[in-house]
DNA sequence: GGAATGATAAAG
DNA sequence: TTTATCATTCCG
């Protein structure tokens, strides 16, 4: 069954996380439910997190476990499980070991990180997903390109400066 | 402003 | 083992 035929290939993920995040906005983020159902967002927030420097990527804290997805090539997914109650989706870019990621932070329709994390009902089984060829979830090029702004960075205050202040916020206008 | 809520990582 | 830390959201 090929219902995911037209998803985006992980070359589109495999180049700089900068470039990745603003070309997101626009795109169909794709949800293929367990009973059958296939829900498409528009997404319209995303964020850059990219590995090495950048001390806001979870990834630079060290390779752990948990971020050792972000080491792998872009095109995979990496959930995390936030406050206890919220599930972040980001895809992972660059090529193997660049640590970089893209925050899926708002899709049309839904405010918020957390809570598009909700409405596709994720879990830490999608950790790892490789968007190229799960029946689950994937990207779709809706053919249209978006006008967007950018603007610093939400809740890394930890990283502190200059990373605080850096663009990689993307919105769609 | 502060609580809810659970996995992770670091310390003891 | 315990404790502090969260890429958040909702309620007052």
């Amino acid at each position: 069954m090929t219902v995911n035929w037209n998803c985006i290939p992980n070359s589109f993920f495999q180049r700089e996380v900068t470039q990745v995040a603003p070309d997101l906005l626009g795109k169909l983020l794709v949800r293929h439910f367990d009973d059958g159902t296939i829900v498409k967002f528009r997404i319209t927030e995303t964020e850059a997190y990219r590995g090495g420097d950048d001390k806001a990527c979870h990834a630079n804290k060290g390779l752990t476990p948990r971020t050792r997805v972000m080491f792998e090539e872009g095109g995979l997914v990496y959930v995390y499980l936030i406050y206890g109650m919220y599930w972040m989706l980001n895809f992972v870019t660059g090529k193997a070991g660049d640590s970089s990621a893209v925050l899926i932070r708002g899709v049309e329709g839904i405010s918020g990180p957390g809570r598009v994390g909700r409405a596709l009902q994720l879990n830490k089984s999608f950790y790892g997903e490789n968007l190229a060829t799960s029946e689950r979830i994937w990207v779709e090029d809706a053919g249209t390109k978006s006008k967007y702004i950018t603007a610093p960075r939400v809740g890394i205050d930890y990283a502190g400066e200059p990373w605080i202040s850096k663009p990689w916020r993307y919105i769609v206008t």
